[in-house]
DNA sequence: TTAATAGTTAACCAGATGGTTAAATATTCT
DNA sequence: AGAATATTTAACCATCTGGTTAACTATTAA
């Protein structure tokens, strides 16, 4: 069993909750950017993406260096790797979908607990 | 590559950012309960605990089955898979830090003077 | 020194979130 | 029928979120 830090999820699996945070990510994978590079395929104002980057770096998921004035950010992964592990945790869940099924066919066939009848 | 459904992982990662639907996940990991049985450990009314059932619910993390009052949850795992898949895109990055640790000093001892580009 | 560029901060707004209590609904027990 | 139980709905509230525009800071270029 593995330990994890519920404020590190938190902010963690906040952070990927939104799709322009994760098309961020999506480009940081590809190299370091600029803001104003992050920004440009986003149609939303520079100030919005800078808010998104702030989130992802509180969350730790990205790394920001300055260069005079270019602020370069750099993909921080380790959060994500906290992340899969607690998913990790329920993979038998959904690899064992098909006697989940049976339980669940088992169940409404023959109800449980102080239920009778219908 | 794995294509993703992004309002699915929004409401997935959503659903996980907070702790106490984390821990009804985790209760319902041991088998099917009822409301007021995962309502018993959280320090919060019953309404409370409703609401995050239907968030979880809608997220298609859990099903509900009615007997007569009692309604009985039970994990549904799939999007968790999903969310799995996202995350592993990233896997090599977490598990190239030491690479990119070299790039991170390459870079910081000899800055990019203008144009970015190695 | 002045202008342009990169980025942030501030103030604001609408809507979502996470909680509350009180009341309503549905079912079961006596 | 009436009381108890399981759960939801409604109304409310404070705070967070994701966006905006306007103004500011810092750096680079002319």
């Amino acid at each position: 069993m593995v330990k994890y830090s519920s404020q590190m999820l938190n902010r963690t699996f906040a952070a990927l909750a939104d799709p322009t945070r994760r098309r961020i990510l999506a480009h940081l994978a590809r190299g370091d950017r600029c803001v104003t590079h992050l920004a440009r395929p986003h149609a939303m104002s520079l100030p919005a993406v800078s808010k998104h980057l702030r989130v992802l770096e509180k969350a730790g998921l990205l790394r920001r260096r300055r260069y005079g004035r270019v602020h370069e950010m750099q993909l921080e992964a380790r959060p994500l790797k906290q992340a899969a592990q607690w998913v990790e945790e329920y993979r038998k869940f959904w690899e064992g979908s098909l006697d989940r099924l049976a339980d669940y066919l088992e169940k409404t066939t023959q109800p449980p607990p102080k239920k009778r009848g219908k």
